[in-house]
RNA sequence: GUCCCCAUCGUCUAGAGGUUAGGACACAGGCCUUUCACGUCUGCGACAGGGGUUCAAUUCCCCUUGGGGACGCCA
């Protein structure tokens, strides 16, 4: 294994959302590429808004859509634990260390005073940035405040005026000034470090060799950096993804509608389609023999991928195409496997439990889905129809109960068993009773499902039993005669 | 407001000084076909605007505009 080291390290506090998903494939795509490895930490330091369901879900959609993970919950590795609130300690060391050299203080400052404080800040028209009025706190005032019980978070003292680089791998070289930082809060008063402080500790502790994280990061890095210098640590490579966007342009959200990997895999989507869609937004596979191939798997991802060709620009959803994309795999897969995921289809009436029906059904049906949900959509096409005299009005006994009694005749010797058998077995029946085109197909299909549009007709053929092809035609023949 | 990032068809994107600006989804039409879908072919459709640099800019630089992000004791 090599020294590289990737990490998702999502917060759980909430479901997982395909900007998430999407930083979590590229992770995975890398590592897997380089040899490296994959891993998987919980930011969960914010114990108000992290929850136990929130994590199970996100690791149940990692895991759905076959991104595993080296080290992290569930496997254990050499770097753990890797639940941030179990880290507290190792973080608490750290802060020391910095309190220890001046780099941090504490900060007395209460909500309303900082509140208050942005408010004058933004009245002026300044950058609501800290004042750093408790780095001015001499010693003993410290003493008095601590003493008295004050609660007090700690502040890392950002250095004035120095120029911050980052060679990120999708943005190139970007500078920052210090001085537009504020100093920042690293623990919490409720003694709890805070993201820019634990993110830094961990990466540095868990070896991260590339940190791959969304664009929303990016003002983000220059914090870390002085964190990474005040610790004396080397810094990861850095790569900002851009982030993915509404149809509207804005940032993600609910009323986008589905934005959950778990939404999609509620509404009939697969993880491969959805793997594959969200590996192509901020990422375009080299062309080979002057073609993209977009239809991939994730192994193919794998050996493709690369930050030479992630792009910059922020992505918007688009759902038409992910629609499409998992009719693509979905048609793709065998049978078996579409019946698996449709569990629901053995129960339905007109397939009866029986799994040989079943998949003659998907076999029939398979070109018409893009979604799991479209596999038992059609069996209403198939159901046993309720025939009437107006519906078959168009059809005059006189030419159509002679086709039907063909029909009738006809079908208890021939193999069904076989759709490429049917077209001979439609060209016997026009002969016999003279009608073709329209007139045969349409009719049979009326007759056999009360309906106009459907499935190709050999396929009805294929998936009814003789039994019922026999019975329904009868109807027909029954409500034809009048 | 300050700082940072971004800017090619409606959408995802290819392009890395000279291209009829390519592909995919969607849309329209043709073919296949009993219908719909699948498949296939064709069409529609873009370099945000303005300045530079250059013999030559979609491509490099600057400005404007637009969008996004950060400026939290959220991550």
């Amino acid at each position: 294994m090599s020294d590289i080291r990737l990490r998702f390290a999502p917060s759980p506090t909430g479901f997982l959302h395909v900007g998430g998903a999407r930083t979590a494939l590229f992770n995975y795509l890398y590592a897997r590429r380089t040899g490296g490895a994959f891993i998987l930490r919980i930011e969960d330091t914010d114990i108000e808004r992290s929850t136990e369901e929130s994590v199970e879900n996100l690791l149940g959609s990692l895991r759905w859509l076959g991104l595993d993970w080296d080290e992290g919950p569930g496997k254990g590795g050499e770097c753990g634990p890797y639940f941030q609130s179990q880290r507290i300690e190792i973080y608490n060391g750290y802060v020391q260390k910095l309190l220890d050299e001046e780099k941090c203080y504490t900060c007395f400052c209460t909500d309303e005073e900082l509140e208050a404080e942005r408010e004058e800040m933004a009245a002026k028209g300044l950058p609501p940035k800290y004042s750093g009025k408790c780095a001015k706190l001499r010693k003993e005032e410290v003493r008095t405040l601590l003493d008295s019980g004050k609660p007090f978070g700690i502040r890392f003292r950002v250095p004035p005026g120095e120029k911050i680089a980052v060679e990120d791998l999708v943005h190139g070289h970007t500078e920052f000034d210090s001085s537009i930082l504020g100093d920042f809060i690293i623990k919490r008063s409720n003694g709890f470090p805070t993201y820019n402080f634990t993110c830094v500790v961990d990466d540095y502790l868990m070896k991260i060799s590339h940190v791959i994280r969304g664009d929303d990061h990016l003002s983000n890095t220059p914090k870390q950096m002085l964190i990474y210098r005040a610790l004396g640590f080397d810094t990861p490579i850095f790569g900002h993804v851009s982030m993915i966007l509404g149809p509207d342009g804005s940032r993600l959200s609910k009323r986008h509608g589905a934005t959950s990997v778990e939404e999609f895999r509620n509404n009939g989507f697969l993880p491969e389609a959805v793997v594959n869609f969200l590996s192509l937004l901020g990422w375009s596979p080299p062309e080979k023999d002057g073609a993209v191939k977009e239809i991939m798997d994730l192994p193919e991802m794998c050996g493709l991928f690369g930050f030479d060709r992630v792009s910059k620009n922020p992505a918007i959803m688009n759902t038409e195409k992910l629609l499409w994309m998992n009719g693509m795999h979905l048609r793709k897969l065998p049978g078996e496997k579409i019946l698996e995921l449709s569990p629901s289809l053995l129960e339905d009436s007109f397939i009866g439990g029986s799994r040989e029906k079943a998949l003659k059904y998907i076999e029939a049906t398979r070109d018409y889905y893009n979604t799991l949900g479209d596999v038992t959509g059609r069996l209403a096409e198939f159901a046993e129809p309720g025939l009437s005299k107006e519906l078959l009005s168009e059809y005059p006994p006189e030419k159509f109960i002679p086709l039907l009694d063909c029909l009738l005749e006809d079908i208890h010797a021939a193999d069904l068993s076989n759709m490429q058998m049917l077209p001979a077995f439609f060209k016997n029946i026009s002969k016999k009773t003279g009608l073709k085109g329209r007139d045969l197909y349409h009719s049979m299909r009326v007759f056999l499902t009360g309906k106009n549009e459907g499935p190709e007709m050999q396929h009805f053929f294929f998936v009814l039993s003789k039994d019922e092809l026999s019975a329904r035609f009868e109807k027909a023949r029954a409500v034809l005669k009048g």
